[in-house]
DNA sequence: CTTATATGTTGGTTAAAGCCAACATATTAG
DNA sequence: CTAATATGTTGGCTTTAACCAACATATAAG
């Protein structure tokens, strides 16, 4: 994705962890499947470079190769909870009571905390 | 990422359906919390346009870019468990005991399944 | 140990992701 | 209803992700 955005360049170190985590796990899989980077590269549909990058938790690949992996793993479900409303705690207490479909007009500047 | 792959152009409906759920879900949690697309998007360091796609759950934004938003939202921890070795059932009963670092010489042609 | 094969690495090519400006439309809050 | 603002959409530009070939290295299995 050219004009590298800065989450790409530098991610957080949560960010980083979490890829590389991730890209370990899916290695882990792949190996206790006896596949090769080749065979599971071909069941998601990229290049073995591309796979060999996931499993090193590249900030820069497509959602849809990592996505992509985990389905031809067997563990695509893992993802359902993820950011689920029904587990967001924090935002179920933010919530007003109505669904609001923008985010509403600006009152000063909200925060510009982290 | 140019020279697109198979995955990204067309992506098996499950992979589709769990991307545009979880950009759906993100985009629950920013209005939630109030936020615009720029604020969310300026948190995450990407542009409006990319937090956009990614809650339309386009297949071929970066990862990190996912991930930042997870991240900005303090969701990021809902990633934890993904392909997580000790939740993949499938794998621990394949598995044989030790763990390879390659997959292993090719016998035949193993599976063309799927 | 040897051999076959899996994985890592490099350099070059190409197509598209992310950026922005400008404008259109939708939604909110008064 | 109206004004303010959030979000959607378009087109053009720049950078680089994903591809491949070729070679190097690491690992597995006999």
């Amino acid at each position: 994705m050219p004009q590298t955005s800065k989450i790409i360049k530098a991610p957080p170190a949560a960010v980083e962890e979490s890829l590389r985590k991730l890209g370990a796990n899916i290695r882990t899989a792949r190996l206790r499947r006896k596949l090769r980077l080749e065979d599971l590269a071909k069941k998601v549909g990229v290049s073995r470079y591309v796979l060999s990058d996931i499993e090193k938790g590249k900030p820069s690949t497509a959602i849809a190769s990592y996505m992509g992996a985990l389905w031809a793993l067997g563990l695509l479900e893992d993802m359902k909870d993820v950011a689920s409303p029904d587990n967001d705690s924090e935002g179920k207490i933010l919530e007003k009571a109505r669904a609001p479909k923008t985010a509403g007009k600006r009152k000063k500047d909200l925060d510009n905390d982290f």
